[in-house]
RNA sequence: GGUCUGGUAGUUCAGUUGGUUAGAAUACCUGCCUGUCACGCAGGGGGUCGCGAGUUCGAGUCUCGUCCAGACCGCCA
């Protein structure tokens, strides 16, 4: 037996019991006399004692041999310690060690194991089972475990089964890149890994199994972020019979539940918004809802006035940053540049300082009284002390880019805390979205989102303006999950394909097994999917997602530790029939 | 595809205007230490300054290229 306990759960109750334990060597602290050795394991530390009065020779003679992570057994006697450490939950006890055997050495890890370490990112990902040993990134692990417990649990009680979807499927050139794998048994074909179980999902309710949930793989062939992996975790749903108002409140049951339970924080109704209102009040379809600083379009008041930069644009819109008077000449032209950057793309910033004595001061008094001014101020909200920050232009660029600045502001005025949750339902999405590149509409959720109702003569008269059955749940500024009311009838679903832009040849070569399913009995239907490892780092008040996934890949998309990806053997790819030619 | 930041000891970093033998902390090794727990003290080993060119009497430092890492924009139905 390799051990009667674990290292976090000996007392003072097990004072004179003999206990045998395993673990890694944390740390040796030799004074020559005496030998403590810090014994840890998932449960935490317990404290080994070697004596040079107390403990047998050869044992002392192993224990000076130890090195750090090393694996050992021990057996001894749990005893009082003459100096306790409350700091500790094992504190007050050490084990007088009789027996020790090495399970296993180690080499010098190329990082110190502890909850601040001195190794950076990149070595961490290489050495990641060395990295898991360390409390920070183990527990991250364990929070997402308990999440995904909750999860299922929560919806397994609803009535949801859990059910896989194959992994093998079919590319389609909608959407994120496809992930592709060569089939062997099908010479020059290629299965696609899924982006989502889409169209799947759908096809379960068709097979009536009415609630359906997965914790699922998913794959996008796409440039990574700090909350973006190739490939990540969907909590994915669908439900039969449901309108929007139906899904909605199931998963706002979902989220509140997980609030509840993993972090305590209990929430009413979660507000909702549409999306107009969304990007008109934030410039953005996620916003962070924590604090103000709303926007406040100014065309009414800031135009018409000689200040041609304003008259020419097609939206004058500002914020009241918050103390931002306090801000000098120097900082303000620094913020000015920061908006200019090419990420951001602003021209330009005009600002207002909010004096004290409720005078104001702008980069643009040649223009502008201090009445007008004071129309700004009213229309961001701005008080005394505040600095309006003013950016104009075409609409949408503009909206963007005041979102930015907002969410920057917010960061460096720290009004993002971890610890507050601030939900958010985006409501009425548009169903399209127009694409300068290929210079016609696509799908902004996917092609099997319904429009609203009686909103099928707008898309031939003004497409844009449709609105759809679709939705998003934001957390903090972070869209957590989105989904949608369902196209379930062929016809309907034809016709979208139609307007997409697909040929009818095409829609039955991608999609006709779905259409096909369409015409047997297909219920009304809707669904949700989370973004698992989203959810997960924003409820351990992170936006990084890379810590709570246990083998993560790189900004290059690389697993750093196994060297994936790599090439294949000459033999692999003859068996595939394959031959690589690499542009020069 | 683009923008920005970084790359110096096992590790995290400092390194002035281009100028002698490249430093600190930590980790590691040795010795000492009668209650440590961020133990302490003394000593020691450890460097292709990412790589390649160039400028210069002289480059960790300047220039160009390149590789790697991170953040962001594009992209993510």
């Amino acid at each position: 037996m390799y051990r009667t306990h674990s290292n976090g759960e000996l007392r003072a109750e097990h004072i004179n019991t003999q206990v045998t334990l395993s673990g890694w060597v944390q740390k040796i602290r030799d004074k020559g006399f005496m030998v403590w050795v810090d014994l840890r394991d998932r449960y935490g530390i317990t404290q080994l004692i070697f004596d040079e009065e107390r403990t047998p020779k050869e044992v002392m003679d192993k224990a000076s041999k130890l090195g750090r992570e090393f694996v050992v057994q021990v057996t001894g006697q749990v005893i009082e310690r003459e100096s306790k450490n409350p700091n500790m939950p094992t504190g007050d006890v050490e084990i007088l060690v009789s027996e020790v055997t090495i399970l296993n050495t180690s080499l010098t890890p190329p990082f110190t194991i502890e909850d601040k370490t001195d190794g950076g990112d990149d070595l961490r990902m290489k050495y990641r089972y060395l990295d898991i040993r360390r409390n920070p990134v183990r527990n991250k692990l364990v929070f997402r475990h308990k999440v995904t417990m909750a999860v299922r649990n929560y919806l397994s009680e609803k009535d949801f089964v859990e059910v896989e979807t194959p992994y093998l499927i079919k590319s389609t050139p909608e959407g994120a890149r496809d992930f592709v794998v060569p089939s062997r048994m099908n010479e020059g074909q290629f299965y696609a890994l899924p982006q989502s179980p889409q169209t799947f999902k759908q096809l379960l309710m068709v097979g009536g199994m009415d609630k359906y949930f997965q914790i699922v793989k998913c794959f996008r062939d796409e440039d990574l972020r700090a909350d973006r992996q190739p490939e990540f975790t969907q909590i994915d749903c669908e439900m039969t019979f449901v309108e929007q108002e139906d899904i909605l409140n199931t998963f706002e049951g979902l989220t509140r539940h997980l609030l509840k339970e993993i972090n305590d924080v209990e929430i009413g109704d979660f507000p909702r918004m549409t999306y107009d209102e969304a990007m008109r009040r934030y410039g953005n379809d996620k916003p962070d809802i924590r604090f103000g600083m709303e926007f406040g379009e100014l065309n009414a008041v800031a135009q018409h006035k000689d200040f041609n930069v304003f008259n020419s644009a097609e939206l004058v819109a500002g914020i009241a940053v918050p103390g931002g008077n306090s801000y000098s000449r120097k900082e303000i032209d620094k913020l000015i540049d920061w908006v200019k950057r090419p990420q951001v793309g602003a021209l330009g910033m005009v600002y207002v300082r909010c004096n004290d004595d409720g005078s104001y001061k702008s980069s643009v008094d040649k223009f502008y009284d201090q009445d007008d001014l004071a129309n700004w101020a009213e229309a961001t909200g701005a008080k005394a002390g505040d600095l309006i920050c003013v950016l104009s232009g075409e609409m949408n660029k503009t909206r963007t880019q005041l979102s930015a600045l907002r969410m920057e502001m917010a960061e460096r005025l720290e009004l993002r805390k971890a610890d507050e949750f601030a939900p958010l339902w985006v409501i009425d999405f548009p169903l399209l979205e127009w694409d300068e590149e290929t210079e016609r509409y696509h799908a902004m959720h996917h092609p099997f989102t319904s429009p609203k109702p009686g909103q099928m003569e707008l898309l031939k008269t003004n497409p844009g303006a449709v609105k759809a059955n679709a939705y998003d749940l934001v957390l903090n500024g972070n869209e957590i999950g989105g989904g949608s009311i369902r196209i379930h009838d062929k016809e309907t679903q034809s016709k979208m394909f139609d307007y997409l832009g697909f040929t009818p040849e095409e829609a039955k070569a991608q999609f006709g097994f779905l259409m096909d399913a369409f015409q047997y009995g297909a219920p009304p239907h809707g669904g949700i999917a989370f973004g698992l490892d989203r959810l997960v780092a924003i409820l351990g008040g992170q936006e990084t997602i890379r810590d709570f996934i246990a083998f993560p890949k790189n900004n290059a998309g690389r697993d750093v530790m196994i060297d994936a990806p790599a090439p294949i053997d000459k033999e692999q790819l003859k068996e595939l029939n394959l031959a690589i030619t690499l542009k020069p």
